[in-house]
DNA sequence: GACCAGGCACATC
DNA sequence: GATGTGCATGGT
């Protein structure tokens, strides 16, 4: 695990993620990107900077469904639109729009209460609490999934409590330690790891189990 | 034109 | 409890 680490280190450098520029930002990108490529994102979150509505109070405000045409280049932009809304309506109610208020509570209690919010799951609760809350939870996505299982590290079917139990159990509780980590495994899925699985040229290749990577999934 | 992207909720069996 | 489906734009 640190292995994997330190190969993926060497070979990408630093990531600088989240790219986002303020906490709320990376917030609404966190909803924003679920199954989707951060480059229609980033359009959909200019939209909303050249607005001026990248602020909890502002973007609560506007109805859900000039917020879904903002955020249209996003994809499943009506649906998002209400999940935006559903996580706004918990920021401006319970944290009176406040950040600060919101990320002073403990993590599993935050975990919890971003878990009730319709339209967020784990790994966009984690993406949270992680890159804007600065809190140490690992992010788990479908690229950590692809590469810990080719590489045998974890059984293909493991759930993502699972997996990010793993991270937790292996690695320093360090944040950002797991920042980076994640970033990198999305940098080398992006690069290497698509669909069919054959593993050239990826700088993890030389450290693939006997017999090449475990499986297409 | 198919296939995919930094998921999630809900329906159905 | 397991499996299937809708959601939608933009890049390869």
């Amino acid at each position: 695990m640190h292995q994997l680490y330190e190969q993926l280190y060497e070979h990408f450098g630093p990531q600088q993620w989240w790219p986002g520029e303020s906490p709320f930002e990376v917030m609404v990108g966190a909803v924003l990107t679920q199954n989707t490529s951060w480059k229609n994102v980033a359009r959909a979150i200019e939209n909303l900077r050249q607005a001026e509505l990248l602020d909890p109070l502002s973007l609560y405000e506007l109805d859900v469904e000039e917020l879904a045409e903002l955020i249209r280049p996003a994809g499943y932009f009506r649906l998002k639109a209400r999940r935006l809304r559903n996580l706004l309506s918990l920021i401006v109610e319970r944290y009176d729009g406040s950040l600060d208020a919101m990320f002073a509570v403990d993590l599993p209690t935050l975990r919890e209460q971003l878990l009730s919010v319709n339209g967020i799951g784990p790994e966009t609760a984690d993406s949270i609490l992680l890159y804007a809350a600065e809190k140490p939870t690992f992010v788990v996505d479908t690229y950590t999934h692809r590469v810990l299982s080719r590489h045998g590290l974890i059984e293909p079917e493991a759930d993502y409590h699972r997996i990010q139990q793993f991270f937790h159990d292996e690695l320093p509780t360090d944040v950002p330690l797991y920042n980076e980590f994640h970033a990198l495994l999305v940098r080398v899925g992006n690069a290497h790891c698509r669909r069919t699985p054959k593993c050239e040229g990826c700088p993890l290749a030389h450290m693939l189990p006997e017999g090449g990577p475990l499986l297409p999934e």
